[in-house]
DNA sequence: ATTATTTATCGTAATATTGCGATATTATAT
DNA sequence: ATATAATATCGCAATATTACGATAAATAAT
């Protein structure tokens, strides 16, 4: 007995919690700032930016990348990342949509908390 | 050698990568659409709508308690949980303010992807 | 062709999460 | 007071994630 029943979950639910999984660390959050900080694509400098180890910054692009969050292109010598704002939009739907239905219920004498 | 270095990274990325990891699983995706869902607050039917024991759904509210995402009240025998609407406007918020950035990132000549 | 640079992958150790039975805790009902 | 019901916590096993050194793979530079 572990960890994760994905099966008996919708698949609605799974892909949900899996966006937000691929946003569950800070290096991942540093990874997605920083590539909006510079406005940009980013092509190798990121394992400057980030305090851990290349094998480890290449772990969580990677992550990132498998989640649609990011997108990677070959450019020469080095791969070149970009946010990809489809996703990151999506993701704010989720909770956007969240966030109406919460409003409406709170409209109405229901609440108890 | 092992997990997680939040020493690393500011305080603003790990609160923001600890509310995705709350939200980072489908038995909590499942609490929250369940509380959506009803338009109120459940005392204690949510061992019933879950697929996992007791003990487990516990765990996962006390999980989405200590993120703030959901709010527990005591209602005589039972307790009684709501959704924190704050918190998850909080997290829309970020996402947004993330989705502007993009977006204004995109209207520029400098994307590569 | 050889060397340097960049990114990915493998193997492994450390740590975290998940799940559940058993048990504790707290409040209600009898 | 005792029994019942609802929720929380403990202890443990299984699994997943994180991190990194070593190494591979691919391209650029010389």
């Amino acid at each position: 007995m572990g960890a994760s029943k994905s099966d008996l979950f919708t698949d609605q639910q799974n892909i949900v919690a899996n966006l937000f999984k691929a946003l569950a660390h800070p290096a991942r959050i540093a990874i997605i700032e920083h590539l909006i900080s510079v406005s940009s694509c980013i092509c190798g400098d990121l394992v400057d930016v980030l305090p851990l180890s290349q094998a480890t910054v290449s772990q969580h692009l990677r992550e990132l990348k498998e989640a649609k969050i990011i997108k990677g292109s070959i450019d020469g010598n080095s791969i070149c990342y970009c946010l990809n704002a489809e996703t990151l939009e999506h993701i704010t739907q989720i909770l956007y949509g969240y966030g109406e239905k919460i409003r409406a219920c709170n409209t109405e004498q229901n609440k108890c908390c």
